[in-house]
DNA sequence: TACCTTTGCGACTGATTAGTCAATTATAAA
DNA sequence: TTTATAATTGACTAATCAGTCGCAAAGGTA
C-alpha cells in the first residue's frame, strides 16, 4: 500500500475520532507512519486532504452500490437493491459513513462543487422520475421523494447502530423498512 | 443583553460558519465585543462553551415544541403538532438547527451524558408506545418508529431549505409529509 | 467619603499549528 | 559504475492557539 493511501486511511480514522479540528496534520503523518513533509507532497494543504478524503470515500460507496444495483427495468427492484446496498455498505463501513455525515454537516460541504453533487444525485432522481412516469410512484416533486428516501436510509442506519443486532436482524429490519417506504411513496 | 448571551450568540454564529475548528476563542470574544479573558470567566474551557451552547440551543427548541404541543390525549393530534412545531422551529432557526446537526455528527456528542439524552427522548417514546398500546400504530419497536419519525423530520427540513419556498408551500409540504408518515406507521 | 466585591480587561505565555525547505535516500536508466 | 530524477525526510518557522493573571473599573453598602 502506498504512502498516499496510508495518509488517507490515517486521516479518516483521526478525523472521525477527534473531528477536523483536534486533528493536526502532524498527528496524521505520525499515524500513517510517514514524515511530516511527505503529507504535504501529496496534499498541498490540510483542506485539500479533507476534500480528497471525501471524494475517495464517496467513490468507494458509489462503486459498491453500483456493483450491487439490480440490472433491471423494474423500478421497485432497482430501488430496493440500491436501498439495501446503501445500508449494507454503511453498516460495513461505519467509520467512513460517520466521516460522510460529519463532512455533510460541516462547512466543508459548501466547498464541493455543485455539479459534482448534481452528478451523484442525478441517477437517483431519474429512477424516481421513471417510477412516477410509469404511474408507480405518487406524483410528488422528484427531489422531495429523494429527500424522503435518503433520510429514511439515514434513520434505519441510526437505529441499527444504536444497539447490537445480528446480521439477520439487520437484514430483516432493512427489508421491512423498504416495504414501509415503498408503501409510503406509491 | 448580558455578556454571557453575547458570547453564546457569537459562538453559535462562528461555529456554524467555520466549524468548531477554525473558530478561535479570540475570534468569538471579538465577535461578541468582549475581552479575551471575559470569555473564560463564563466558560472555563472552549469545550465547556461548546457543551453549554448545545444545551442552550436544545432547551430553546424543546421549550418551543413543548409550548406548541397539542394538549390532548389524541395520539395523532399530539404527534402532528409536535412534528409541525419541530419543523417550524427548525425553519425559523436555521443557524441553531445547523449547529445541532453539526454537534450531533461531531465527537462532542459522546460527551453528552446518556441520561440527558434519555430524558429528551423519553416523552416521545412514551407517546409512540401509547399509540401502539391503543392499536393505532403498528407493533414495531418504539425506538425504531422514533428513528423513522426523526429522520423524516430531518428529510423534509433538507428539502425545504434546498430551494426557496413560500411559507404556504412549506406549510403544505409539512402537512403532506405528516400524512405520508402517519399512513406509514399506522 | 471609604471599603469591599464583582466584573471586565488585554497583554502575555507556553504549547501547538500548518506548511517549508535543504539535505538525504531510494529508483532507474545508461 | 555513474548520473539524473523522484521520493522522503525531519528540523525549522512564523503564526496562531487556548488559557492565565495582575490590575482597573464599576457597583453596592454604610
Amino acid at each position: 500500500m502506498d504512502k498516499k493511501d496510508k495518509i488517507i486511511e490515517a486521516a479518516l480514522k483521526l478525523f472521525v475520532e477527534n473531528g477536523f479540528h483536534g486533528t493536526a496534520t502532524s498527528k496524521i503523518a505520525q499515524e500513517a507512519g510517514v514524515a511530516n513533509g511527505t503529507l504535504f507532497q501529496y496534499f498541498k494543504t490540510k483542506d485539500e486532504l479533507v476534500m480528497a478524503l471525501y471524494v475517495s470515500v464517496k467513490e468507494n460507496m458509489a462503486e459498491y452500490i453500483e456493483k450491487n444495483t439490480a440490472k433491471s427495468d423494474n423500478v421497485k427492484e432497482v430501488m430496493k437493491s440500491q436501498f439495501l446496498s446503501s445500508l449494507f455498505w454503511a453498516l460495513d463501513n461505519v467509520v467512513k459513513f460517520k466521516f460522510i455525515q460529519q463532512f455533510h454537516t460541516s462547512p466543508y460541504i459548501g466547498k464541493v462543487e455543485q455539479d459534482v453533487i448534481q452528478n451523484q444525485v442525478m441517477p437517483h432522481l431519474s429512477l424516481i422520475q421513471n417510477g412516477i412516469d410509469k404511474g408507480l410512484i405518487k406524483n410528488l416533486p422528484v427531489d422531495f421523494v429523494f429527500s424522503l428516501i435518503s433520510s429514511q436510509t439515514f434513520g434505519v442506519y441510526q437505529y441499527l447502530t444504536s444497539k447490537p443486532f445480528t446480521k439477520v436482524q439487520q437484514h430483516d429490519t432493512i427489508e421491512q423498512t423498504f416495504d414501509l417506504l415503498w408503501d409510503m411513496i406509491t
